[in-house]
DNA sequence: GGGAGATGTCATATA
DNA sequence: TTTATATGACATCTC
């Protein structure tokens, strides 16, 4: 750029400076080449003016055994339940109280399990907050996903026993966010006709890969003193005869959360790229690490290691096509040398790092001058610059492969042509102006001993200026491959950093499916010995209380009182209200 | 001929 | 202040 300036400073210079005038036409580059060079002129000239033209120019330069529990026997979708649990309620049936058996008994037995129920609710705010901040991906609900979760066959049991009501406020894009709110939920009775279905229905979402051999489904839940979990006492007749049509239950709402959350689980799954299949095995795969296969094949880091062993195998490919690497000046060390585009490498450009030296192996194309070696990084196979501007490509073809004619003639004339063609502009600059040594001398020198060099020559201002540009472009040109190698390492670890997360994300998933399944199964059980309890209890004239008039009351202090149904129903609007207050 | 990617260069900021 | 280094922006080149 610069040296033009000296025109109108040394005229002495005008002669040389012509020559590379010619130099860079013959090498293509026109005039116009120049046209920032001429305004740069122009500033120096008028600053030389300005400054009375004395200055030169110094260029600025991450348990199995709850997995085997729950793949036992669930008693909400047949796939697993507690196999501990038989024996608990013989052991509470055993202790369920006469009449007049005082309270107390009863609260010894109930409220360890009763008070059980406080802290799923803090569990679930929790991993409420932690999906609301996953629901922030406003990611694609797959339809045709949820439409397989959703809406089975007609011939299926689950489907046809347990089909969502038409008016559940739950559908088929059913969002995180709408069940968060759990504003529908906890209007729930479990005990409503029309969300008594609801749970099944959703643990049918939650297992596709299950069996349906839900028809069975009664007679598990006989079998296991369930099924007051999710059929009215009239249905499983472990209930009176005079339940109303609605049984209010105190931990419908609980459990309809539960569900509900996991409706949402599976839509995350499902949002979060999971098939449907994924998603049901998330539970199976609880001891599996790699349940979920993120797929970085596409990642660029995910190359690395064939990109790590290809640059190692291309380090000697690259010294030993020197001669062929006039369009690189690449070292082995991953081009932070410079070899001043030329034809040769010297050790010291060869180990010419500056300092920095990432995982630059990862980047075929910091050693790509086999083209071969791209294969690792199909898309960089094309590249195969040639970046000695000073070359024509035809210059450059025959450069690399030179015919035998050509080698026969080879005359010292054509080589020497050969040579001249690989030279960069600053190199042909440097031999204009006669510099007396070699650009890499130039720009590799501390500067005690660049100063040095200089001290012993007699060199005019414009060699001068001229070694000082080379020196800065040198220099400057390493600077940049090294600033560019550091981003490509930046953007290498970010990819890293979003993959280690993604893996992260996972294994918080399928952390929340198995606390949300063993959330599940206690407010089964709690919802068992409730009906056990209240099955249990009879009047003074020895007939059993009715479900429709009467409920059991969890008080503060661990003990149950049966109260009037009206009662416990205006308690339990209370309470609805509050987590939902808590939540706005 | 034009887009994409690589590289060189300049200007500027910072150490 | 000088020198070296880092980086954004632009130009140029090759594919």
């Amino acid at each position: 750029m610069g040296w033009e300036s000296r025109l109108t400073a040394a005229s002495a210079d005008i002669d040389l400076i012509d020559i590379l005038w010619r130099q860079d036409i013959d090498l293509g580059a026109g005039r116009e080449v120049f046209d920032y060079s001429h305004r740069q002129k122009e500033q120096d000239v008028d600053k030389e003016l300005r400054d009375g033209g004395e200055q030169a120019d110094t260029w600025a330069g991450e348990g199995a055994e709850a997995l085997a529990r729950d793949l036992l026997v669930d008693g909400e979708t047949g796939e697993s339940f507690p196999a501990q649990f038989p024996a608990n309620v013989a052991s509470i049936t055993e202790a369920v109280p006469s009449e007049s058996e005082p309270p107390a008994l009863q609260n010894s037995l109930l409220s360890p399990l009763l008070t059980g129920t406080e802290s799923p609710f803090d569990l679930e705010q929790q991993w409420q907050d932690l999906m609301s901040i996953m629901e922030m991906q406003a990611m694609e609900v797959n339809t045709s996903a949820s439409e397989i979760l959703y809406n089975a066959p007609p011939g299926d049991p689950l489907s046809t026993n347990y089909s969502l009501a038409p008016n559940t406020p739950i559908n088929q894009n059913v969002s995180l966010h709408q069940a968060s709110l759990g504003g529908c939920s906890q209007d729930f009775s479990l005990f409503s006709p029309e969300v008594e279905n609801l749970p099944v229905a959703n643990s049918s979402t939650l297992l596709p890969l299950v069996p349906s051999n839900s028809t069975s489904l009664n007679s598990t839940f006989s079998s296991t003193n369930l099924a007051g979990l999710f059929f009215p006492p009239q249905l499983n007749g472990t209930a009176n005869d005079t339940a109303g049509p609605e049984l209010p239950d105190p931990l419908g709402g609980l459990l309809d959360e539960a569900m509900l959350d996991e409706i949402s689980l599976m839509d995350l799954a499902i949002e979060e790229g999971f098939n449907p299949v994924q998603a049901s095995q998330l539970e199976e795969e609880f001891d599996s690490d790699s349940g979920l296969s993120l797929d970085s094949s596409h990642s660029p880091s995910s190359l690395s290691s064939s990109e790590g062993s290809s640059s190692s195998s291309s380090s000697s490919s690259s010294s030993s096509s020197a001669s062929s690497s006039a369009s690189s000046s690449f070292s082995e060390e991953g081009a932070v040398g410079y070899s001043s585009d030329s034809e040769t490498l010297d050790l010291e450009e060869a180990e010419g790092a500056v300092g920095y030296q990432p995982e630059y192996s990862k980047f075929c194309r910091m050693s790509y001058q086999d083209p071969s070696q791209l294969s690792c990084l199909p898309y960089l196979e094309h590249v195969g610059h040639n970046h000695t501007y000073n070359m024509a490509p035809s210059a450059l073809d025959s450069a690399d492969l030179p015919p035998p004619s050509t080698l026969k003639k080879g005359s010292k004339e054509k080589q020497a042509d050969f040579l001249d063609k690989q030279m960069s502009r600053d190199e042909h600059r440097a031999r204009a102006m006669k510099i007396p040594f070699t650009n890499d001398k130039i720009i590799n020198l501390p500067v005690e001993e660049f100063n040095e060099l200089l001290s012993k020559y007699q060199l005019s201002e414009a060699q001068l200026s001229l070694i000082r540009d080379i020196r800065r472009r040198g220099k400057n040109k390493m600077a940049a491959q090294n600033c560019r190698k550091r981003k490509l390492d930046t953007i290498l670890n970010l990819e890293r950093d979003v993959e280690d997360l993604q893996r992260d994300k996972a294994r918080l998933l399928r952390e929340k499916v198995e606390f949300l399944r063993s959330l599940r199964q206690m407010k089964q059980k709690v919802q068992s010995l409730y009906q056990e309890v209240f099955g249990r209890l009879r009047d003074e004239n020895g007939r059993p209380y009715s479900p429709s008039q009467y409920a059991l009351q969890y008080a503060g202090d661990g003990s149950v009182l049966l109260i009037p149904r009206t009662m416990a129903d205006q308690q339990a609007r209370r309470q609805e209200r509050k987590p939902k207050d808590r939540r706005k």
